[in-house]
DNA sequence: CGAGGCCTTGACGCTACTCAAGGCGCGTGG
DNA sequence: CCACGCGCCTTGAGTAGCGTCAAGGCCTCG
């Protein structure tokens, strides 16, 4: 299913997530469990499926590097992202709910994965109850992210949207030390993609870009989007969208 | 903060819960302590708030009775409703994200909730872990609504959004054995609540449910609304938006 | 009997979609 | 070395789905 490649195992403690907030104060005893959970690492080369939808996956993973979507596509192809998956996320949980995966997820780069098996799960569980809670902790922070896309789909206007997933992705870079001077980022998605997060369509996402760029607030150079302003960015992607309708901002 | 009423404590071993999938193969041993964790029972009346957006809860809740919504406000009034939720839903593992609530959560009937103390959400970890490992499974489920949700709200036109959501109600009635004779369903809600959770207009969404209606697939009687045909409301909900489109169903 | 909540309907306009065409950059192969 | 295909971005024209505004009806409750 999964063209990939098994590489050398990086041991717990040297983990690159370990400087990520959700795992620190991590002791030795925790690390030499989860050292013994997992099974290995893999990684999936970009474009390909790391879980497909309505299949079935033994395995659990937590993203090491790189970035993926997870998705869910209807039966005529058109396709909704749920979220994007960064280094520190973790995957899989939702397969408890109906064993086969509802959505899919792809790798958007080469992804880097911690393999953990489906079967040992529950026994985290028991042998360090402060892992499980993590786990639970990591299920709600996901849906933390899903309700906000919820409501960027439901509630706020294109412009509004745009500008919410590109700061979005401008907090979770800064969270992973991954942002450059002058708030420059190296985004691996294309307009599409911005159209499947958004509920958009691909031409609309276009059209709303270039007057997103005539703002100033930011711009783009390819896969490199720079955030000029933040403030600015900021109250557009919160803002009331019947007043934004009211007076456009070109 | 919610004006409630401390009533008598039912005994976990008599919870009307303890048929569901979800709360079965429990030990005597787990239903003792989730007697010791609970800490009592209030009711919230209709209308009124079980959490308030932004604010710091020191409870954990599980429906015993009722209906309430899960919604996220803008700054205008304008709402998003994320999730439905009815009996045997858990509340507030979000507040572990960021302590206060980024979601309020509001009844729509008179709610009947299971109390539990944030506390010591921990300890059920420690003592056990399948309750633990059970609350990570319904977070995980949470997500999977809100993830239908989003398709929905991203992806599909006005009157597959309603078919999608009556079609909802319709699989956890009867989940709940709470379907009447002939698909009929005791919906307590306005179609504000469709608008607010489908990302629609109140006008639009009157519009939309009176072409479902000439459909024959489903009738309205003030809250009361009953399927008819629930292999054409399926075929509805899943169908893609651009084929329906193309063809108007009246 | 009036007020308020909810449902209903019509008119009108705008946001976002569809269709269509073309440009640019890059990799590949003749 | 250039032609070609392909992926992605861009732009224009026309349209429709959905939103907004406005008005009115029904029912319940005080």
């Amino acid at each position: 299913m999964v063209r990939s490649n098994f590489n050398g195992r990086t041991p717990c403690r040297e983990c690159p997530l370990r400087t990520l907030p959700v795992f620190v104060n991590k002791n030795a005893g925790q690390l030499e469990f989860v050292e013994t959970f997992k099974s290995g690492e893999i990684t999936v080369r970009e474009g390909e499926a790391i879980y497909l939808e309505g299949v079935d996956s033994p395995n659990l993973y937590t993203i090491l590097d790189g970035w993926a979507i997870r998705h869910r596509t209807l039966s005529n192809g058109q396709r909704q992202i749920l979220n994007f998956l960064l280094p520190g996320d973790f995957l899989g949980l939702q397969g408890s709910v109906s064993r086969a995966m509802e959505h899919g997820v792809e790798a958007l780069t080469n992804v880097r994965l911690c393999v953990f098996p489906y079967e040992k799960l529950f026994s985290l569980y028991v042998a360090h109850p402060s892992l499980g809670y993590d786990l639970t902790w990591l299920a709600s922070r996901e849906e933390f992210v899903v309700d906000g896309n919820l409501v960027t789909a439901g509630r706020r206007n294109s412009i509004e949207r745009i500008a919410y997933l590109l700061l979005h992705f401008y907090e979770r870079l800064e969270e992973l030390n991954a942002l450059r001077q002058g708030g420059r980022m190296d985004l691996p998605i294309t307009q599409q993609h911005f159209a499947d997060a958004l509920g958009l369509s691909l031409v609309h996402v276009n059209k709303t870009m270039r007057k997103l760029r005539q703002t100033g607030m930011v711009s783009f150079e390819g896969r490199f989007v720079t955030v000029h302003d933040v403030k600015r960015l900021t109250a557009l992607a919160r803002a009331d969208a019947p007043q934004l309708r009211r007076r456009p901002l070109i």
